[in-house]
DNA sequence: CCGTATCCAAAGCGATACTG
DNA sequence: CAGTATCGCTTTGGATACGG
């Protein structure tokens, strides 16, 4: 024991944790999947203005490495302008629940770091 | 409404999450955070060899990054040879609480995983 | 023992232009 | 509408050597 799940490490998968920041490591990542679990689905257009400051590049990239790791589903429907819908599947919609307590520690966080800039 | 979190929308603060995300964004925090929760508080060495890869330089500026941040608290001896403790905060635990979910679905994923690659 | 200093490679991201 | 292609910058992390 005593070492944690790193590659290389002799005993690892002891906290997981690291396996889940993979997946959600990019820097939009996080905020693409709440805006998913609002709805059913989300056209790429919408997401794209539901992020300002998002390149179509990454949106496209990140969205594609989350459909490769089975959080996100996409449709495309074969019509004039072209149609396509993403939505979470069910371990994205588990990965989002586990996200919420995190969520709420980094709202109580901004509360509090307001609270100071005020009292400061 | 409609928008998220990022620095420029217009009515940000909504989900809390990349808030989070920015304080155990780099590669090594999360392990960082498990390998201090597990007891009263760790030494710089006990850390570096519990991460194993990990270089002095990272593990240095990571701890720092998490001082800055509050999440973790540094107390220096003054002796010979040097002896440095470190501990997580009050916030820091409860960062560390927060992530447990988290954890918990990497680890679900893992096995779910596992027993795919044994089938096929 | 507990770091810092320096340099380098790679990844990630952003800007822009273009396409079916 | 929903992307892809290209390029360059910035950030991050790794390797190594050295210092209090």
């Amino acid at each position: 024991m005593a070492t944690l799940n790193r590659p290389g490490a002799p005993d690892g998968h002891v906290c997981g944790i690291d396996m889940a920041m993979e997946v959600i490591g990019g820097k939009w990542k996080v905020l693409i999947l709440w805006a998913l679990h609002e709805q059913p689905f989300r056209r790429f257009g919408e997401l794209r203005r539901l992020l300002p400051g998002i390149t179509e590049k990454v949106l496209a990239s990140h969205l594609r490495e989350l459909e490769a790791d089975g959080i996100v589903h996409r449709v495309s429907y074969d019509e004039v302008p072209p149609r396509v819908e993403y939505s979470l599947t069910d371990d994205g919609r588990r990965l989002n629940d586990a996200l919420q307590p995190l969520a709420a520690w980094g709202r109580e966080r901004s509360i509090a770091h307001g609270m100071e800039e005020r009292a400061g």
